[in-house]
DNA sequence: ATTGGCACTCAGAGGGTTTGAGTGCCAGAA
DNA sequence: TTCTGGCACTCAAACCCTCTGAGTGCCAAT
């Protein structure tokens, strides 16, 4: 077990550290706590506490700086999450003001979230989940050429136009589009593909192609629903950051590769204070191992799920960057609701 | 004017300073090209260089760079495009196979820029320009609410849900969907507002509500065609070039600033060799002072017009570029074509 | 106009010294 | 047992000095 005012101590030295960057030495720490006793004692303590690995000396004669494992047992153990100011708050309500359209709701979420933890900030779309098919509709838009659209009940829209090579026959189409609705409407879109099977034998020999092509592009947006994607905002943070990192390039190279990034939230737990955190070494991609992630879910009227977080150097506020993250999902969860 | 030699001596300066990132000094120039003269002449054409401001010495004592009125120079009069090679022709042709939506064209597009300049590169959307309906669609997905649908002749499909508050009226509906079909079919985007002027006047008065709310939706969505938009790729390039910069912070920023970047490619001319250029200073925003852009203009079926470039250190290989930056413009144009 | 020669400049590399924050440990006090 | 004051020790970083060499500018000779 470690004492208890060993963990102060601990707790003192990300503190501090985080404030001012510097390594922290016994001297400073007594400084700037009451611990009523003396450097020497202090000094013990950070001793102990180097044996167990959570503070490491950059060299000899250096102050302290908390290792990886300091960082967690400090989020997990000893950090009170700090309360969203009111102008903090004030601030995530006029930036939702008046938002329209998934794809507008996302893109001024992350860019709020960017701002308030000063951070990089993503978001995740929302992916497949539970969300079912609330109607489709065909429509001609050329001679040859028709308009599929794709309405989920978690109010997400996605159309697509396909080429259909001949002429379009508006009682064909008419048919194709009533059996459609008859056949999905309400259907999870987990199981399209599977309902549709031997759909295409309700037609007339000649009709088979256009209908094959019209299902085919109807699995594409399905599945489209499963790609998944993640917006960024503020990379420029990073860079502001210079001397927090060796380098910024691999960083900027990791945050770009998006299927990595995806893959690395994804598999994210969110576990205490309802999220996710990923510090230095525990993301295993190779160029963030100075980073840490933070994540936390939101939903889409129930029926999608996904995930929205900020990156940053592993020496970051995590008290005020843990209220941030879950408030803005939370607030998200609730801006999607309607 | 300038003598003959010194312009000779200007493009090996240029061409060797690209190559080496290192202040290039007379005597390893007379040594890597061949003037037939010796170092001590071509240290005379360097004086009278330096004497129209077409290079700079960072030191007394260090070799010679060249100024962004010397790349200018160099630029205009020169440079010659190195065409692209075979291998990168097939890059192009086998980047571009399979692409399908605008979205996804455009994507691909400034990855493969980013790729063949090894800069960052960015797109812009294409804008309103001479695009006119093609039709539009009103659908009802659920009790209370439209989708209403705008595709262009251009094949941009925009869709947005309509919130009316009270229960639809199927018939309603059709007679709407009617008669903004026969209003707007074939008229160019610019004029779709004035066109429907009283419009509204067609319906009993009990209607006039839901009517004006599904107009304000259409307008939007016709200035959403107007709305911007810039996408961008490669970042982590600019990084990867840290020496390049004296920080890359503020160039981070300058490229994160949409409105800005929008604003200065919108501006920016395509003269020389189809494509426009913007060297350092040239370039009035702060934070790009130590950058060169370049853009070139393309087409979306004739109707829609926008730009694609690149972003790089003042000091890039402006010749193979300017030809990729072309040669990616003219594909995406043809891409687009279909 | 061009050239070889030469004095001059100066950034940057190399090397040595100094400084001071910080440690580790010990012997004695509580 | 726990804490404390004291002290020797360490070492990165700052500072300073010198040296080096690439490169210039200018001039007198060709």
């Amino acid at each position: 077990m470690i004492p208890e005012r060993s963990l102060e101590v601990l707790r003192a030295i990300v503190q501090d550290y985080i404030a001012s960057k510097e390594p922290v030495g016994s001297k400073s720490l007594v400084e700037r706590h009451s611990f009523g006793v003396s450097a020497a004692t202090i000094r013990n303590d950070m001793a102990f506490l180097e044996d167990e690995e959570l503070i490491h000396a950059p060299h000899t004669s250096a102050g302290r700086v908390p290792t990886d494992k300091g960082y967690r047992l400090f989020v997990d153990r000893l950090n009170e999450v700090k309360p969203l100011t009111v102008a903090e708050k004030h601030a995530i309500e006029s930036f939702m003001q008046g938002s329209a359209d998934l794809d507008d709701v996302l893109g001024r979420t992350v860019r709020l979230l960017s701002q308030l933890t000063n951070q990089v900030a993503m978001v995740q779309y929302p992916t497949l989940g539970k969300a079912s098919v609330q109607t489709v509709e065909l429509i001609p838009v050329s001679e040859t050429r028709l308009l599929l659209i794709l309405v989920t009940d978690s109010g997400r829209v996605q159309q697509h136009v396909i080429e259909l090579g001949e002429a379009v026959d508006p009682l064909f189409v008419a048919e194709l589009r009533a059996k459609l609705i008859g056949s999905l409407t309400g259907v999870a879109l987990s199981v399209v593909a599977e309902r549709l099977n031997g759909f295409v034998d309700g037609f007339v020999a000649a009709r088979t192609g256009q209908v094959n092509l019209v299902l085919e592009t109807l699995y594409d947006q399905v599945d489209a629903n499963r790609q998944e994607k993640i917006i960024l905002s503020g990379t420029a943070k990073l860079a502001r950051r210079e001397e927090d990192f060796p380098s910024i390039s691999p960083v900027l190279e990791a945050i770009e590769e998006q299927v990595v990034l995806l893959k690395l939230i994804t598999e994210m737990q969110t576990d205490n204070h309802g999220v996710g955190l990923r510090i230095g070494r525990e993301n295993t991609v190779e160029g963030l191992s100075n980073t840490s992630i933070l994540v936390s879910g939101y939903e889409n009227g129930g029926s999608e799920i996904a995930k929205i977080g900020v990156i940053g150097p592993t020496r970051m506020d995590y008290s005020s960057n843990i209220s941030a993250v879950r408030a803005v999902a939370r607030y998200l969860t609730k801006t999607l609701g309607n």
